[in-house]
DNA sequence: AATACTTACAAAATCGATTTAGCACAGGTG
DNA sequence: CACCTGTGCTAAATCGATTTTGTAAGTATT
């Protein structure tokens, strides 16, 4: 009950293991194999079942049909939408995907390329974290296919896949003065992410837009590194001093979670004392009462796109295509909380 | 800028390739290689930072040092927290993890089996779904190394590790029981898993236990194949029906959701007009006001000790081990919904 | 002194594919 | 008739490791 191997296959179409594989691989035509043995051989493979050696055709041939996916935190939605497009994606083509978080851990970011590249994997999809610079570089310096998604940094020439997060607040934005809100307030965190800094550029120009004056007092950074409750106290004592606001602006679904549960303990209540709106969806949002405005993000699109754009390098390493940087829509889900 | 080979290693240590791989295998002693040899080879490997060719090393010993995660949906929460531990588990013994989803369908669960067995990984960690029993058996046939996690199927014998599902609602239960609630219903869902039955079995025991009469009526048995919307109605109309009941009992996280939904639509308040437990916490349920009691499932635990028993089997194929099944108690977090 | 047995490695086979080079035969050309 | 050109396939090299077998030199045994 051993394994079917070509030689097999071989020998039971009275052939040379090198004609089947030219067969298999489609290069009956161009080896000049009659059509007659090509059949005969194709037949045989048919009724043995015989598949391919997928170890000793990476070996030899050096490319192992595997992508890796690198995420920060595997338990994120974010990430499990992302994993089931790519996957499903992936598979249609014929590759695999491995999945690593790097758990919001710089250094295990690195560590964790490097441990993909040790597999030999043919592509890379990653949500750059603050701290991969460095081997992201090295990563393209190697020619190596990559794909950035959800972010990218500015110095780096990737190709990268995201959300127009300017368009993505504005639409936020427009919305809540559509419903008559004006003193909004806006809750990011100090990590130097360039969709947080393109999120608040787009909320300030919002607001100039509308002539409405900026007022820094309405701006709360959260410190990243600050515990979670800490984060909550600094979050309620905002809420407190600008009790005049009418709207708050979550840059990400982090901090709404964050502002949910602030929120609740001040006993402000949605959207009768103060609105909330929030930056990336989250099955939360929808549940919590009253469901939370979103701006959600097109994920599914961002999946295909990148798989597409790592496709195109995969093909012919000719294409030097380090240019190209996509930005899709995101879309307002209305729900009662503005 | 080509990769180093064992063979270019045992040409800078002026020794054969295959010296080389005695020493990096450890078998320097039992192939009586001096001393000297061998750490000379070994400042080279180090100098030089070889690392083995991982998929030669796979063709030739036929151990792909990878394992397969198949899980019923990969975004779900009770995976999140199961990859994580063992993805980091693994790493530490020197094994990757390839993690697949079934998206519950049971079509997709044997396929994806047959892919990860064309891959040839090592071992299986499977949360097993309703369909997948031939494919396991097979696996089995195959003396291939399985370890089950979360349910199991009565008929196979394969090790399996799970939450003491039993011993889980008996904790709920006599919670419920402390806090003086009688009137307990429960809600669970048609899918012929066999820890739904036995969370069932054991709320039955609870309320003989108490000499509480059991009430056909007080249990609910949603249909897994109707929509969303359909169960949302069905629990509603089940809760008004009911409505001298004093607390709920779901069976599963999802159908917890699911009644938030319906409580909060027919404006129940917990834990004031009924109480409401749950079966697997999720992240809503602390979220949620005025957050919900539920058993917390030992997840860690779990994803332990499945991995060290697919490493026992992975060890030696002496051990039959077919016998090994394991069941870890969960934990009450008693929140301000009872 | 011939034989056997260790020691300490090297050589070669092997895993299962792909791919390059080669080879026998048929037919056409000068 | 020698020479070239296609055909249609096979033989052998290759990928990078592991593992079995081989072997030269030194020591022990009879």
């Amino acid at each position: 009950m051993k394994r079917l191997t070509l030689k097999d296959v071989a020998r039971m179409a009275g052939v040379a293991p090198s004609t089947v594989s030219f067969v298999l691989n489609g290069k009956a035509k161009q080896m000049r194999i009659r059509d007659e043995v090509a059949q005969k051989i194709m037949s045989v493979v048919n009724q043995s079942g015989y598949e391919p050696h997928r170890v000793a055709v990476n070996l030899r041939t050096g490319q192992s049909k595997t992508l890796g996916l690198i995420v920060e935190s595997i338990s994120g939605s974010f990430f499990a939408s992302l994993a089931r497009t790519i996957e499903t994606e992936a598979e249609r083509l014929g590759y695999n995907v491995v999945y690593c978080s790097t758990e919001n851990n710089a250094e295990k970011g690195g560590e964790l390329i490097r441990m993909l590249g040790r597999q030999m994997v043919d592509g890379y999809l990653i949500t750059p974290a603050p701290g991969m610079e460095n081997e992201i570089r090295r990563l393209l310096q190697m020619h190596k296919p990559v794909v950035l998604m959800d972010s990218y940094f500015p110095g780096i020439k990737a190709p990268y896949v995201l959300i127009d997060n300017f368009h993505g607040v504005q639409l936020g934005m427009d919305h809540l003065f559509e419903r008559g809100y004006r003193k909004i307030g806006y809750v990011t965190v100090d990590v130097s992410l360039i969709q947080l800094a393109e999120r608040q550029r787009s909320y300030t120009q919002a607001l100039k837009k509308k002539d409405i004056p900026f007022r820094k007092k309405r701006v709360l950074e959260l410190n990243y590194h600050d515990s979670r409750e800490q984060n909550l106290a600094t979050l309620e004592a905002f809420i407190q001093e600008n009790s005049d606001m009418d709207a708050i602006f979550f840059a990400t679904n982090y901090l709404g979670i964050l502002g949910l549960e602030a929120m609740g303990r001040l006993k402000i209540s949605m959207p009768k004392h103060m609105a909330a709106i929030c930056f990336d969806d989250h099955d939360i949002f929808r549940l919590y009462p009253p469901g939370i405005t979103v701006i959600e993000q097109p994920i599914e699109g961002i999946a295909a796109k990148a798989i597409s754009l790592l496709m195109k390098q995969l093909d012919k390493q000719s294409g030097p295509l380090r240019e190209s940087q996509v930005a899709l829509p995101g879309r307002l889900i209305v729900r009662s909380s503005t």
